[in-house]
DNA sequence: CCCGTTCCATACGCAACCGTATGGTTGGCC
DNA sequence: GGCCAACCATACGGTTGCGTATGGAACGGG
């Protein structure tokens, strides 16, 4: 008999956020369905009685999980390129690093996309969707783009991002590998967004 | 008491493809957790005496419906950019019309990027995806972009389609939204994708 | 028109999960 | 060290879905 460990030993007693850090590793194991009070209870070694005392039901912790999400993806990355310097070069690369790598660990944005229309889902993706492509216009406008160029590039952007998160969760095996061929990749797609207008 | 129709009321029995179909457009509306034996009874005015006729289990159905999404989606489009006329330009245009409307249609795909996991799913999705790259590697080559060039192109389309896919499902409302809009859009994505290399 | 094959309805047992009720622990504070 | 509040375990009833069993309806060829 393997008693299922809790996740530190050194506190017996389970805080909310506990329930909510375990809620976002489901979602991104599992998806939406996957937070289940009993099962997540097992996962933490606990019973549904602690769950039922820190939220009134599953939706609740469903809803401050999102909003963990949602607070967290957005003021990572929106903030650190604000506060980065004024080289508007150096501002898309950063944008596109920064958001590259998030767009393969974090597994969560992908899950919530497929339950886009759970009523709980669907405002925090709206407003994180909308900030982000925000966020793409603003750099691409201070890189000199109009505010028309710089929307058209923005979405593309925007979803080469969410389709490069779809693959490397759903078939890395068919993403490039290579440290080699990863910085290539990353060049191209920095050439590509940059490059000047056609006439 | 509202008696839930049948499809077609000419035909008081069902058939194997019936299921299927149903099947399908549960996927797309509520994932791969929405394929459930008796909801889907319900919906087509029968009973599960008339599903586990036609099919062993419940993943018996999951795979015919996903051998029969790999079969259109697939086919459809790849016969259709081969038999296409041998001009280069025009099929990299072709290929990219259809696959928008395509992402814009088909919402089983994306649901099925979210349980990309599912021992049914994995190889399935994993063969179209690879399908799917390749196609567009050809078409790029025949372009005249050399393997490389074409590989990386290939991927930044193929992630800016499933984007794409992903946007027009889950935030409808933040993509462009008129025919004119559309319409330069498009020719954005045709300008950005077949541009020239820059030196 | 009849009879076997094909197809469907109903009833049942089982398992997972939700939410409630209730009593028991544990911890900090005086 | 006692006591109140915070926290957790267990037991229960309800719902939903899977899969099986079994009898009955519908259909078509002889």
């Amino acid at each position: 008999m393997v008693v299922p460990e809790r996740k530190d030993s050194t506190s017996a007693r389970l805080t909310r956020d506990h329930w909510i850090q375990a809620a976002l590793a489901a979602i991104a194991e599992g998806g939406l369905t996957a937070v289940a009070v009993e099962p997540l209870a097992t996962r933490l070694g606990t019973t549904k009685g602690s769950f039922y005392w820190h939220f009134v039901n599953r939706e609740a912790l469903l809803q401050a999980a999102l909003g963990q999400w949602e607070e967290q993806t957005t003021t990572v990355v929106i903030g650190e390129i604000n506060n980065a310097p004024d080289d508007p070069p150096a501002r898309l690369r950063m944008l596109v690093t920064r958001v590259i790598a998030l767009a393969e660990q974090d597994a969560v944005g992908p899950a919530l996309m497929a339950n886009a229309k759970h009523p709980s889902v669907q405002p925090v993706l709206s407003r994180v969707t909308r900030a982000r492509i925000g966020l793409t216009v603003d750099v691409l406008r201070s890189m000199g783009f109009d505010p028309h160029q710089a929307k058209l590039r923005a979405m593309l952007a925007y979803s080469a991002y969410l389709g490069h998160a779809q693959l490397a969760h759903s078939t890395p095996e068919l993403t490039f590998q290579t440290k080699q061929q990863r910085r290539e990749y990353l060049e191209h797609v920095l050439r590509t967004l940059g490059a000047p207008s056609a006439p």
